[in-house]
DNA sequence: TCTGGGGTCCTAGGACCC
DNA sequence: TCTGGGGTCCTAGGACCC
């Protein structure tokens, strides 16, 4: 049995923990530089607000119905999901965080000893909210994509109130039949529509499907899909768990920037992230990209992007960024408004297979990142950083509605008045 | 004023080679 | 006269997710 287990609404359900005033109101919580719209809560999705479309060609609408728009406060958020993630792992032995507010959990040892599964979704659900104060839903499944439908039939449809079960056929057959298709975990918008064309509009009607033709038609993912839909694993848990292939660090701009030295500090800290991220995996990099562009709205659009190999594989961030360096000069125009950059790490192997190079001093590189990495993870992000990393207004992301930082500064942490 | 997210994986098609 | 293969690598852009 697997479980996925995950926030309602993460973002906006995050901004009303310290704000109880706001509980019961619509919030919307919005991307970097305020761009989009990327959390709605179920007050504000009841009112017909998208996600994903651009803040300023939704403000009147957001003013019109008086909802509460919150910047991204990702100190918050990162700490929350921290806390989050403590707790629901407390309810089996081996859990995958699959993304800041998700986590796959799956039952073998003492969890699968669970008598009651809806039981112990309330479980999971009440320690939660008694703990951290934010509502999640729990799905269980006895695949990892039956275990994500029940989790969007827990949030989603009527009358399962935060928990679904699917533990056999009939039980899958009662909640897919009510899914669309494109509510299936890997089936978007554009297979929705293929598949519309051949009648199949629901979730349950996906699963009769032969797997066999459909790879035909589609592809191995769709096949894969069918089976697990049907109760046959098909993503091992180490494959759920599996390291990734790609890392990417990318930011658009506060405000354009249209100087090197800004484009540069912008990208070494991107260079930086990905190193920490790489670290993080236990994975080395035999190449990087790294980008820089103007706004692909505007006329002129402009694009520039390098390789670079690395002649011995590494994640180390002074590396990465003297790789950076060697491009910058090519990547950067004059006159060019910038609106984006990023470095991303491809290529990745495992640290353990690698041979060092003969001549390498891995090793003590090895020891001052894991220790900078371990400075920064005590004091606080940015303690010690790559020179090449410094801050510069122009490019540092706009935020005009944060909230207080309640449990990452000491400056912010809320204050309990109390009378005589 | 004038605004438009970030991340990962996959694939089609081109370049190049023999 | 005029036709005409197959493999690998690379990259941009698409698809999908949150």
């Amino acid at each position: 049995m697997y479980a996925l287990v995950d926030a309602v609404a993460f973002y906006a359900s995050a901004e009303k923990v310290f704000d109880p005033s706001i509980r019961k109101r619509p919030v919307v919580v919005l991307t970097n530089n305020d761009g989009c719209i990327c959390a709605v809560s179920p007050e504000a999705r009841a009112l017909n607000i998208p996600k994903f479309e651009p803040y300023f060609k939704l403000r009147h609408l957001l003013n019109k119905h008086n909802v509460v728009v919150r910047s991204s406060n990702y100190e918050l958020y990162a700490d929350l999901s921290t806390r989050m993630m403590e707790v629901i792992g407390r309810f089996s032995d081996s859990q995958y965080i699959y993304s800041i507010d998700e986590s796959f959990l799956q039952f073998t040892g003492f969890a699968a000893l669970v008598k009651d599964w809806h039981q112990y979704g309330h479980d999971i659900r009440k320690a939660v909210w008694r703990e951290i104060k934010l509502p999640v839903g729990v799905g269980f499944g006895i695949t990892p994509t039956l275990a994500k439908a029940a989790n969007h039939a827990a949030k989603k449809l009527e009358g399962y109130n935060g928990v679904a079960v699917i533990d056999d056929i009939p039980s899958a057959k009662a909640i897919l039949s009510r899914m669309k298709v494109t509510d299936i975990w890997g089936i978007g918008k554009r297979l929705g529509q293929k598949l519309a064309l051949m009648g199949i509009n629901d979730a349950w009607t996906l699963a009769k499907q032969s797997p066999k033709h459909m790879r035909k038609q589609f592809s191995v993912v769709v096949e894969r899909t069918i089976e697990e839909l049907n109760g046959h694993i098909c993503l091992s848990w180490d494959e759920v768990k599996s390291p990734k292939q790609e890392i990417y660090s990318t930011r658009s701009f506060g405000e354009r920037v249209t100087n090197i030295n800004d484009l540069k500090g912008s990208l070494a800290t991107h260079c930086a992230t990905v190193g920490k991220k790489l670290r993080q995996q236990a994975s080395l990099t035999h190449r990087v990209v790294i980008f820089a562009h103007s706004s692909p709205y505007e006329d002129n659009f402009y694009k520039r992007s390098y390789l670079y190999d690395f002649p011995v594989p590494t994640n180390d961030s002074r590396v990465i960024a003297n790789a950076m360096n060697e491009v910058l000069s090519l990547l950067y125009s004059e006159g060019v408004r910038y609106y984006k950059a990023g470095v991303g790490a491809l290529e990745l192997v495992s640290e353990r297979y690698i041979q060092a190079d003969l001549f390498s001093t891995s090793a003590d590189n090895k020891t001052l990142m894991q220790s900078m990495d371990k400075i920064n993870h005590r004091f606080g992000k940015g303690t010690i950083k790559l020179a090449s990393e410094q801050q510069s207004k122009g490019w540092s992301m706009r935020r005009e509605f944060l909230s207080p930082r309640y449990t990452t500064r000491w400056s912010d942490i809320p204050r309990i008045n109390c009378c005589d």
